[in-house]
RNA sequence: GCUGGAAUCGUCUAGUGGCAAUGACAAGAGACUGUAAAUCUCUCGCCUUCGGGCUUCGUAGGUUCGAGUCCUACUUCCAGCA
């Protein structure tokens, strides 16, 4: 099992650590989106150095490109990106909501690669070998996200989720055979502390590999994911089934946008068991998105969102969201945030980062991205402080009047 | 000086008698939530009660129902010849 240690409870809101073999996750904490490992503009060390803890790669994007098995010969995600922290990766669920032109069978799900045509199917087994095959510390379940928000869609799709979950389940637990958490559970073994670092361990391998072979590797852990839409049935069915099976967390899928993300929240965190720890599938580009799911019980978010809008010249502001493009900021000289410590705000000005816009510079993505993906890092960080110093409610009201001006 | 060619939005460009006139860039603004996303959308002569009105293709005339388009002169630029 996957070890998750509660430091705090506050209602549904509570502070802990996830212990993955390739290292702590302080939680609540916001994870980087590195859907094709890496986290698009920025190097690990840059995401290292700006405070992220962990990072969420996309099964769906890898398998395509190199392909899992690379990523195994390199010795895994870690070892691969150069992370050399906790990761997680994306079942590649959710592509079959977001890509066009996808064939859903009972089996899986039929798609053409976006790259150069090839037929793929992936299938609850194969995403669990793939995931396996990348390495990344904790999986998600391969599941399926309703393409309409009709009762009879969601309730379809929750179901075949909950029957591919049943698959991941017994797929995870055929791979994670003959596999040793090294960090938790070889002292049991062996009677003696390893001393070696996991993350070298796909170096260590000897003798001939075989596709997905997962012998003498660090444990991986397995979240299945709570599917129901905005149907309040649905949902607590689906957690409650969720709930009931062998895994070592949970993702809250389909969820696009804070509206009635309380109330879901609420109904869903109170039926999955206390301690294990919840991911909030995509979600975290409205700051407001973090301080929800952290009150109602959610501990680690990912979204692309920061990343993105960060390239597009989209930054966040205590006082909101700013487009450093706009003409307004041609002769600004000021840092954008000058309480920011991130690379960005403490040494350059907004003219420049408006100059590095207007001439298509790289470096202007890199100093964007810096500067959001430490925001929503740190805001997840103060959140999880003010819950530990119980000044989370003022902090909350406090950030959310500012941010959104109300 | 002679002979050709050319002049269209900030820039480059399409347009060879029929609706302010093509495309790209630049400019202005917006969107983005488990990334087919360094992407996409809108505006881009002036005015507008959103029906439309007005003024535009180097300048000035002319032909024509109608001219960026044809004719004449001029101006500027380019090429070749002196």
């Amino acid at each position: 099992m996957l070890k998750f240690d509660i430091e705090k409870q506050d209602g549904l809101a509570r502070v802990g650590v996830i212990h993955t073999p390739h290292g702590d996750i302080r939680t609540p904490a916001f994870v980087g989106a590195a859907t094709r490992a890496t986290v698009k503009a920025l190097t690990m060390q840059e995401m290292r150095a700006l405070g992220s803890q962990a990072i969420l790669a996309n099964t769906y994007h890898l398998i395509l490109r190199p392909g899992s098995e690379l990523i195994q010969e390199a010795g895994g995600l870690a070892n691969f990106s150069s992370w050399h922290g906790p990761t997680f990766t994306d079942s590649g669920g959710f592509q079959i909501f977001s890509l066009p032109n996808v064939k859903i069978t009972e089996n899986g799900v039929k798609f053409k690669s976006h790259i150069d045509g090839r037929n793929f199917e992936m299938t609850p087994e194969s995403s669990m070998r793939d995931q396996w095959a990348i390495g990344a510390d904790i999986h998600m379940a391969f599941d399926h996200l309703a393409k309409s928000d009709s009762y009879e869609d969601m309730k379809e799709a929750m179901e075949r989720t909950h029957r591919w979950l049943d698959r991941c389940v017994t797929e995870h637990q055929r791979l994670a055979e003959g596999t040793t958490n090294r960090r938790f559970e070889a002292v049991r073994d062996n009677g003696s502390e390893i001393a070696s670092e996991p993350r070298n361990d796909g170096r260590e391998r000897s003798g001939p590999r075989t596709a997905y072979s997962c012998a003498n590797r660090p444990m991986q852990y397995l979240y299945a994911v709570v599917q129901g839409g905005t149907f309040d049935d649905l949902r607590a069915e689906s957690a409650r089934y969720c709930a009931s099976q062998s895994v070592d967390g949970f993702g809250i899928g389909g969820v696009f946008t804070a509206d009635g993300m309380d109330t879901m929240l609420q109904l869903v965190n109170n039926i999955l068991p206390e301690d294990k720890p919840r991911h909030l599938l995509g979600m975290g580009q409205e700051p407001i998105d973090l301080f929800i799911g952290a009150e109602y019980g959610c501990d680690t978010f990912d979204c692309v969102g920061p990343t993105r809008m960060a390239r597009n010249g989209s930054l966040y502001t205590n006082d909101g969201r700013i487009n450093i493009k706009n003409a307004k900021y041609i002769h600004d000289f000021t840092p954008l945030m000058p309480d920011c410590d991130c690379e960005y705000c403490k040494n350059y000005t907004r003219a420049y980062l408006h100059h590095l816009f207007k001439t298509d510079e790289i470096t202007a993505k890199v100093l964007a991205s810096i500067h959001n993906e430490h925001f929503v890092v740190h805001v997840t960080d103060r959140i999880r402080e003010s819950l530990i110093s119980g000044d989370f409610a003022a902090y909350k009201s406090e950030f959310l009047a500012r941010y959104y001006h109300q």
